[in-house]
DNA sequence: TAAGTTGTAATGTGATATATTACAACCGTC
DNA sequence: GACGGTTGTAATATATCACATTACAACTTA
């Protein structure tokens, strides 16, 4: 099982939408392209990442904005922002029925979940640790990196 | 998306060997009916855990035991045993076909890469600090708490 | 008004998790 | 040693979900 793309696609419209600011009109085919995915998964993105107050978009008028700094977004806002995980459900998908009528079946969810969300969370803390203004940074210097 | 629950089978499963190992025939049937799920399921799961060397069994003959203690034995052995994230592949599922001819695309996976391994490894690091010696003593206990 | 873009619904498709059937290999017991 | 029960595993079915794609209305800008 895996992490849908949609939270690596994200993490990528939001720094193309930042590194090609002032050089070409980053509309939803642009990125369609450099992403590599059909444009109506960038549009479906972007929705996601404008209702979490990341990016802001007109209707009809090409072109999407950044509402925040760089800095002030993390990969976990983008992560949340797509969805990649359940909020009610979350990452561990438990057995749904255990049998009542066992003392090991009607406990273990109780005794379970709770290590279950804590591990859950560090995975989430450590995507609070990096900012797209650290992944911006790193792909230009990758970028320069290249040319030697 | 979720890890599926194979893995909180598994865990079921060895708390469940533990919790009855003197008192019923811990076989497929009965640890199926305990889970919740079908025998097959239960013996795939067992399967798994038999070839990450953490239960023995014999064919033809009734009943699974551990071969480590509950205290050597973390969460993180289980999920590891069952599969629960490709071990290629890693909990993130990245975008597959970044445009080479895009300095974005060039370089995103690139930059993005270590951290999302930091926090696959991060919900792993938390998983190894519970072992199955917590899961059976908290389970019991709360067995003894039902009856207050 | 024309051309281009966004937002979103609707539908298709392939992958995957879980369930289920089936059966050979094997064990313990009578 | 034959029999009933169990394990191991392959094969198949089904439901769910991720992603792709088509279509089109709403909107902007020229």
């Amino acid at each position: 099982m895996q992490i849908g793309s949609k939270f690596t696609i994200g993490v990528h419209i939001i720094t193309a939408i930042d590194y090609f600011k002032d050089m070409d009109r980053v509309n939803s085919e642009f990125l369609a392209g450099s992403i590599g995915v059909n444009p109506v998964i960038v549009r479906t993105v972007i929705s996601q990442l404008r209702e979490a107050g990341i990016v802001q978009t007109q209707r009809g008028s090409s072109g999407a904005e950044l509402t925040k700094r760089l800095d002030e977004i993390t990969l976990y806002d983008i992560y949340k922002a797509v969805g990649s995980v359940d909020t009610e459900e979350g990452l561990f998908h438990f057995h749904e029925q255990p049998n009542p009528d066992c003392p090991v079946g009607r406990n273990i969810h109780r005794v379970l979940d709770q290590r279950l969300v804590d591990a859950q969370k560090a995975m989430e803390e450590q995507l609070k640790s990096t900012t797209l203004a650290d992944i911006v940074k790193d792909t230009k210097q990758a970028v320069n990196n290249e040319s030697k």
